[in-house]
RNA sequence: GCCCCCAUCGUCUAGUGGACCAGGACACAGGCCUUUCAAGCCUGCGACAGGGGUUCGAAUCCCCUUGGGGGCACCA
């Protein structure tokens, strides 16, 4: 099997969005691929036809594409071992279920639900191990003539063998994992309406298509022995498996659920990817991030490249213990990948978040002349793209700003009749000025400062609050320049006016 | 309840019998820088779950206990 190309598979149902968890399942799917020059392929397990979420396709496509694990076969890539879609390999299931009950592996079980249900209080009752009975497995040929005759409906399920002993698996992970057999299910392969269950749909399609490594969530651990008997069964060779250790809840405690999770705060963090593209994570940033929980580079490099991950990667490598999800430390990353973005790059990125922001289009927010000057000045105050809108909303008011609370305009230890004048003689200075650049505007505030005798943070705290409407901003002097002489002045006199009023 | 998996700083992790009085990172605390806030730099805090073995020697191997997690569907 060693010398099989490698073929890896992310195998999503379509009953949910991206969750962040299987995003680092199939970002592991494809690391591995892009190291052994096989491929990774995208495969929709789309069985439970009660539970689709009509667009769930699009968000995993879009994900995935996000991230950069771009498939190799699958839906729209296409393929030779295509559909794609369990849904459209029916036939594929119900032959090889067929198969099984014609070999002595699978038995069709006419139980009813009702009976089921039964069975299950009686073992409830008597403290017995719960589970089906394996009564239709006994079944004499009359008694299932009889069935059949009168179209009773029926699902197929696995005759586990031996009843008694044990199998031994090994995990590329975990290494060996014994199980025994009297523990184990005749599980539903078949479904009464006719749709295979999870067991058999991944068993026959990844024996199909020619699947290399299994890996996937530790969640399937518990249900690998079936796989195995499943594979012993049809005499398939079978594949190599390796379960993911489970992501954790920030603060440790049970597995990121799929609608929301805990952070170490006790506050609630985002679960789908979707949600974590929607607050202004970089796809570099996030795809760094989810590589570094459960494995890592070599210990001790936190940044690195995808094709630094791609030349390292190794499935005995990762870690298996369950992990919590790190929160504060993508919000880390994301900050460092920010930083290291060029300033036309992040100007694009963050063109559509400060629209939105903003409450504008993104082409009237592209036709503004203050943001991209803007960009160098919260590069490194900004973790996440959707921060920068708050930041800078002040630049996109076109007049003079509304002070709801004049009273934040007065300076620390200062008076009233002080911060005006403040106000007053640093416009007057501004207004002087015959070149409105950085420097001139520095040199003329600190001047000033000295001439009122107040520290320049004195001063500067009660132009920042005027000019800007809040404590902290961007760099003054720069925002003063970006802004506008006009502008400034404006908004210097209308907070002056605002002050005076208080007294 | 039963079965399975896991166990190094608060968190993500390095460590595969001696180079470990356990390294890196995030977070946190203090300091420097400084026009606010950040960023940056420096320093600090902080872990081998417990108990038995094996061995000249154990974070590393074995066993038990404890703790955490996952699974027990005609869902995946």
């Amino acid at each position: 099997m060693s010398n099989k190309p490698t073929r890896v598979r992310f195998a999503p149902s379509p009953t949910g969005y991206l969750h962040i968890g299987s995003a680092r399942s199939a970002l592991f799917n494809w690391l591995y691929a892009r190291h052994s020059g096989g491929k990774f392929i995208l495969r929709i397990e789309d069985t439970d036809q009660k539970r689709l979420v009509e667009d769930a396709l699009d968000d995993f496509a879009a994900g995935l594409r996000w991230l950069g694990c771009q498939w190799d076969e699958g839906p729209e890539a296409g393929g030779d071992f295509g559909p794609y879609f369990q849904s459209q390999r029916l036939p594929h299931y119900r032959q090889w279920a067929n198969w099984l009950v014609d070999h002595g592996h699978a038995y069709r079980c006419y139980c009813t639900e009702e009976r089921l249900a039964q069975v299950r209080e009686q073992q409830t009752a008597a403290k017995e191990q719960t589970g089906y009975d394996r009564h239709c497995r006994y079944l004499t040929p009359e008694q299932r003539a009889q069935h059949e005759a009168a179209g009773a409906p029926f699902v197929v399920r696995l005759a586990v063998e031996p009843l008694d002993g044990s199998t031994t698996f090994h995990d590329a992970i975990r290494g060996d994992i014994t199980f025994e057999h009297s523990l184990l299910q005749d599980a539903v392969l078949l479904k009464s309406d006719g749709w295979p269950t999870y067991h058999l749909a991944a068993v026959v399609d990844d024996h199909l298509m020619e699947i290399s490594h299994i890996m996937r969530s530790d969640e399937w651990l518990s249900s690998a022995p079936l796989g195995v008997l499943l594979y012993q069964a049809f005499g398939w060779e079978p594949p190599v498996w390796a379960h993911l250790p489970v992501i954790l809840n920030p603060n440790g405690k049970g597995k990121m659920s799929k609608r929301h999770a805990v952070g170490a705060d006790g506050k609630s963090i985002p679960v789908l990817l979707k949600e974590y593209i929607a607050d202004g994570y970089l796809p570099e940033a996030m795809a760094n991030f989810l590589a570094n929980v459960g494995w890592n580079l070599d210990g001790s490099t936190e940044v690195f490249t995808p094709e630094q991950a791609i030349a390292a990667f190794d499935i005995a490598a990762i870690n298996p213990s369950p992990a919590a999800f790190p929160y504060d430390k993508l919000v880390w990353l994301n900050g460092v990948y920010i930083r290291q973005l060029g300033d036309d790059d992040l100007y694009q990125r963050l063109l559509p978040f400060v629209a939105a922001g903003v409450g504008i289009s993104v082409e009237a927010m592209a036709a503004r002349p203050e943001l991209r000057p803007a960009v160098p000045l919260i590069k490194e105050r900004i973790k996440t793209l959707d921060e920068a809108a708050p930041m800078l909303d002040f630049f996109f008011v076109d007049g003079v700003l509304a002070y709801p609370d004049p009273q934040a305009l007065v300076g620390e230890k200062m008076s009233t009749a002080q911060t005006a004048e403040v106000l007053q003689r640093s416009a007057a200075t501004l207004a002087s000025l015959s070149s409105f650049d950085h420097e001139s505007i520095e040199a003329a505030l600190r001047a000033l400062a000295d001439d009122l005798g107040l520290k320049i943070r004195q001063l500067l705290h009660v132009v920042r609050v005027a000019v800007t409407g809040t404590k902290v901003s961007p760099p003054l002097f720069e925002t003063i320049v970006i802004l506008g002489r006009e502008r400034v002045l404006a908004r210097l006199a209308a907070a002056a006016e605002a002050v005076a009023s208080q007294q």
